[in-house]
DNA sequence: AATACAATCGCATAAAAATGCTATGAAAAT
DNA sequence: ATTTTCATAGCATTTTTATGCGATTGTATT
């Protein structure tokens, strides 16, 4: 029996899904508020929620901040973000700042139930739709025009992993200056010139 | 009607999977061998699949650079990976390397075919227990003993940005020893000794 | 045969980064 | 009241990076 806090300025979506779920054996649906700071004036010993369902775009604070400063209180909860979009930035960012899952507002409700269940068991509510955004995010977005050779590839890597142009010399057993050529070339591709932004862009799958 | 490509050296599982897609009507299977090689081998026209179900562990090469190459031959493909492991690391590696998807090869038949289906209507599939382990690798791994300080935070987010010392110091009105500084004090509490490292870190949620 | 590109190496130089040491004022904590 | 932390700053030195220019070898393509 896990108990569920609902966080969600919208009276109607929020009433139907504490109705819903305090009707399900699973859950009960013990704190049902309108704001951050209402949750935290309600919140006691008694009514700790395991799961908290929280609108991402409350008025006042940004969502990411909200999410920190309910994990802060609460490092044991699940939380998931209710939202209407589903920018993978937005989504990135949530999951980032402790959200272990993410939900369409207008999913019916069958499925917000099974989801629920399955964060109770251990695992992630994730939908298809938005698992696809997850992945688009940290996916190579284009290919380069240029793409890298192997050999840049390697020195690539060996950047990211904070090598000095020394170390990657000795790792693949070539000069230093052959290093230098490698990463002249990945720079003329990339179209950058420091080993800041192509560390930067391997990680954001931009390489 | 969707065309599926298994490629998977176990041949029990191979020839299970074969029977019971082809059995469905949205799925084709003509293309099933047992290793990235053969793949290529038989590749055609006639046969070009929609889908590629492949095991990521295959003899000879890494998963994510038989993904390269399979992308490069077939960019509109979806590929998902086949595992028994279920390493974060791996994971994102993969969909990186532009995997769609991921499944467990321990999962029910009816659970594939389901996943078979979502994907090819646009969404990905992902298990909740691998959504979980997706959304754990890029959450922040721990708190730092030594939690970086706001101006700290300031001066590591231009390094993500790639700018110099000197643009740091200008963005932020403070003299370039200033950021010299602050990055002394960063590196000592990462401790690490290069941009590089911090960027790294900052970029996998360590920070 | 000619062209293109990948990988290798060298030398030189300017710019940037890493590090050692010191120091001051303000704010916060003890 | 004293200590700690944070943000600020300067100076000197070594190491690393960024970049310009030139060059050879092998492989693949045309």
């Amino acid at each position: 029996m896990k108990n569920i806090a609902i966080i969600e300025d919208d009276i109607e979506l929020r009433e139907l899904l504490d109705k819903y779920l305090s009707h399900q054996n699973e859950f009960s649906c013990k704190i049902s508020v309108d704001s951050i700071e209402d949750f935290f004036e309600v919140l006691s010993e008694e009514n700790k929620p395991d799961i908290i369902l929280s609108d991402i775009g409350l008025p006042g604070k940004q969502g990411d901040e909200s999410l920190r400063a309910i994990k802060e209180k609460l490092p044991e909860a699940e939380i998931v973000m209710l939202t209407v979009h589903d920018d993978p930035e937005k989504i990135f960012k949530c999951l980032q700042g402790g959200a272990s899952g993410y939900l369409l507002k207008n999913s019916p409700l069958e499925e917000i139930k099974k989801y629920l269940s399955i964060l109770a068991d251990g695992g992630s509510p994730m939908s298809p739709r938005i698992a696809r955004k997850v992945i688009e995010y940290f996916r190579p977005k284009q290919k380069l025009e240029k793409p890298l050779t192997e050999r840049e590839y390697d020195i690539v890597v060996g950047l990211v992993e904070g090598l000095s142009y020394k170390m990657i010399a000795d790792k693949y057993n070539i000069s230093i200056d052959t290093v230098r050529q490698h990463i002249r070339n990945v720079y003329r591709k990339l179209n950058v010139n420091s080993k800041a932004e192509v560390i930067t862009k391997k990680l954001r799958g931009e390489i």
